[in-house]
DNA sequence: GACAAGAAACCGTCCAGACGGTATGTTTTT
DNA sequence: AAAAACATACCGTCTGGACGGTTTCTTGTC
């Protein structure tokens, strides 16, 4: 180790890499495990390289943010272009992008961001800005108040996932799902 | 301060003392400052009062978790007792507690909690069971798919309320209330 | 294409503060 | 007198981050 000084440098690689290894390491190790210290050994580079690609901490949750939301958006609006009804299009989408199976894969990678989301107050501001952006985005199609009970089971699932509290078969979870989408029809 | 040496001793009102205030100061300051010290020291007690009472950090995060459970069962409890119809009486309790407006005063109090619940594995199991006694005791009455829907979607409000999450207008939330409600009595 | 020169990408060390927890004393209650 | 309910002092560790160096890349110039 401690090569990385004459290694090829990738910087874009580097930081990609710091960040998956910040939400990896907060699904193995637990989210307080998520140091400077750990993150940068874990992905290779030493704390001052880590300190180079995000000035601080908040800085690598942020960048985290961005990344994870980006994927997300993405996700939502391959899924809407895919649904030819409007009503309610931005809420199936959050139902699918949920529900599907790989999905989670990223799903999970928002342990450590939750928490941060919960106790550091620019997070939550940017968490807000999100979704209000999408909200005034889908105005119309999907302010039905059906639309939004659904987003928040969706919500609910998410939390109950994240808790680990007791998984529901995949039968119900299908049957959920189905359920789900029918409202968003209504 | 620090005279509480000579002051009558109340050790019970000093422990639900130290639990009030470690939620009120999550709210307060952020649950970021949380800490041995800082709870002591609001709640005009020396650290080595507050390690009297719980031995360490986790067991006063233990002992608010208690509290809080006790408290919402308690809620519940009594909504349910005053609800004749049986299928769904135990998801519409949950919905009353979550919109009752003082309800909230504790609901709030849960915010440390809530991280911890994810960052504590111990904790995170209570909760399991928490939420698995309750599905056990009722069910036949409240294991319908949309009484789970239901409930999931009171969860999802839960936690917007707890990002801080653009919150809807007091129609549009009696709305849902209403709605969910309905639901919970198809 | 060569080459200087600055910028960018890293490394390694050190530190100051915070935090959880221990150990031990003192007062109050029983 | 013994135990419970506190207080005080102290320690070890961890963590975020500052800092100054070293190597690689890029850019402008000829």
């Amino acid at each position: 180790m401690s090569q990385a000084h004459h290694r090829k440098k990738h910087p874009e690689a580097v930081r990609q890499q710091l960040l998956e290894v910040a939400a990896k390491l907060s699904l193995e190790k637990g989210p307080g495990s998520v140091t400077l210290d750990a993150v940068s050994q874990a992905a290779g580079v030493s704390k001052g390289g880590l300190l180079h690609h995000f000035p601080n901490k908040l800085s690598l949750l942020d960048g985290l943010f961005t990344d994870l939301t980006d994927k997300l958006d993405q996700a939502l609006a391959e899924k809407m272009r895919d649904d030819p009804e409007p009503k309610g299009r931005f809420t199936r989408a959050y139902i699918a992008v949920f529900f599907q199976p790989e999905g989670m894969a990223d799903g999970e990678k928002w342990q450590v961001l939750t928490i941060a989301l919960i106790s550091e107050p620019h997070l939550r501001e940017r968490w807000r800005q999100w979704v209000d952006r999408h909200l005034q985005e889908n105005i119309g199609t999907d302010s039905a108040l059906d639309a939004m009970l659904v987003r928040y089971a969706v919500d609910g699932l998410w939390l109950a996932d994240l808790l680990g509290s007791p998984t529901m078969d995949a039968a119900t979870r299908a049957a959920m799902m189905d359920r789900l989408l029918a409202i968003s029809r209504l």
